[in-house]
DNA sequence: TTGGAAAGTCAACAAGGCTGACATAAACTT
DNA sequence: AAGTTTATGTCAGCCTTGTTGACTTTCCAA
C-alpha cells in the first residue's frame, strides 16, 4: 500500500478513511487557524475605529444574544475570569452600551442589556461578520455548509456544547 | 411566507436558501466561536506546563512545516510585527527548541529549523490537536469534513487563503 | 444570628499584540 | 564607489485581555 507522505502507511480499511490521516488532520488545523483569522478581521477592523477590542465584541454578542443575563452566565458561556470580564463590561456600561440592572429575586446579581447605542454597534459588528459568512456559505453550498456546522459541533468541548445548545432554545 | 424569527421575512428562492438566513449564519459564528476554543484547548494545557503560549505554538508549528523558512516568510504566514515574533522566537532558540541559520546565497536571512527538542515538542502539541480534530472528522464523517473544509477556504482572506495553498505545495 | 457561599468589584501582574526609532549587515542600483 | 533598499534584530513603551488575590455586599442555611 502506497505511503501518504507522512512515512506512515496508510490506516487499514483503505480509501475510505483517507479523510482521517495525519496530513489531512493537519490541513484542517492549518484551515483553522487561517479561517479564523478572516472571521475575526471585519469585526476586528470596525472594533479598532471605536477602540474596542475583541473581549468587547463577544460581550456585546451575547448579552444581546440573552437579554438579561447575569454577569455569572456570561462568565460560564465566554470562560474567562470573572475579574477579566469585569472590566470590558465596566467600558461598555461607562460608554452607554450596556446597561446593568440590580436583580430584583436576588440583589446580587445585575442582569445585562443592551442599550440603543449597544445594540446598534452590535448590529454593524454582526452585520460585518455575517456578511463574510454569507458570502461563504453561498459560495460553499448548503451540503458543505452542513458539514461544517457539524464538524464544529464535534470540536467543541463538551461543557462549551452544552452553552451552543442553550443558546439555540433562546431563538 | 413565514417569519424565520428575526422579524425578516425568508429571502426569495424559497427553503434552498434557507442556510443564509441571518439565524443560520449567527448559529454558525457561534459554532466557529465556541469550536476555536475547544481547537486550541489541549495544546494550550500543553503550553502552560512548558510557560509557553499560543504563539510559541503557532512559531512551531509553521517552522516545523517549512524547515528553512525565513523569518520574513513566517511574519507573513502569522501576520503579526516582527517585533513580537522575534520575542516569541527568541525564547525558542533560548531554549534550544528552534535553530536559526544565515542564509547561503543571502546572507541577511536567517533560515528557521526545529532541534531535536523542538521536533519533540511540536509532535506532542501536534497530536493532542489532532487527536481532537481525528474524533471530530470521524464522529462527523467524510462528506461533512469535505464540507468543513470548504467553507473554511471560503472563510478565509485571499491573502492567507495564498498562505494556505502555497503551504499544500510543500507537503 | 451568624457563618459560609455567591456575585461582583478593585488592584496588580503577565503574555502577547502594537508602534516608533534605530542598528547592522548584505544586497542591489546608479 | 556611493547611496538605497532589504532582512533582521533590538530597545522602549503602550494597549488589550488574560491571570490571581483580596475585598464588599448579599443571600441563605444551620
Amino acid at each position: 500500500m502506497a505511503e501518504n507522505g507522512l512515512g506512515r502507511s496508510s490506516p487499514p480499511g483503505g480509501e475510505s478513511l483517507l479523510f482521517l490521516t495525519d496530513d489531512q488532520l493537519r490541513r484542517g488545523i492549518e484551515a483553522m487557524f487561517f479561517a479564523y483569522r478572516g472571521f475575526t478581521a471585519d469585526p476586528d477592523r470596525i472594533l479598532a475605529e471605536h477602540s474596542y477590542g475583541r473581549a468587547h465584541h463577544r460581550a456585546l454578542h451575547f448579552v444581546h444574544r440573552s437579554p438579561g443575563t447575569t454577569v455569572n452566565n456570561l462568565l460560564n458561556i465566554l470562560g474567562v475570569t470573572k475579574q477579566s470580564l469585569n472590566r470590558v463590561l465596566r467600558t461598555l456600561i461607562e460608554d452607554g452600551l450596556v446597561s446593568s440592572k440590580v436583580g430584583v429575586k436576588d440583589r446580587r446579581e445585575r442582569h445585562l442589556y443592551l442599550t440603543e447605542a449597544g445594540k446598534e454597534l452590535e448590529k454593524v459588528l454582526s452585520e460585518a461578520q455575517r456578511k463574510r459568512m454569507r458570502a461563504a456559505y453561498r459560495e460553499a453550498g448548503p451540503e458543505a455548509v452542513a458539514g461544517f456546522r457539524k464538524v464544529l459541533l464535534e470540536i467543541m468541548d463538551p461543557e462549551m456544547r452544552k452553552h451552543f445548545d442553550q443558546l439555540k432554545d433562546g431563538m
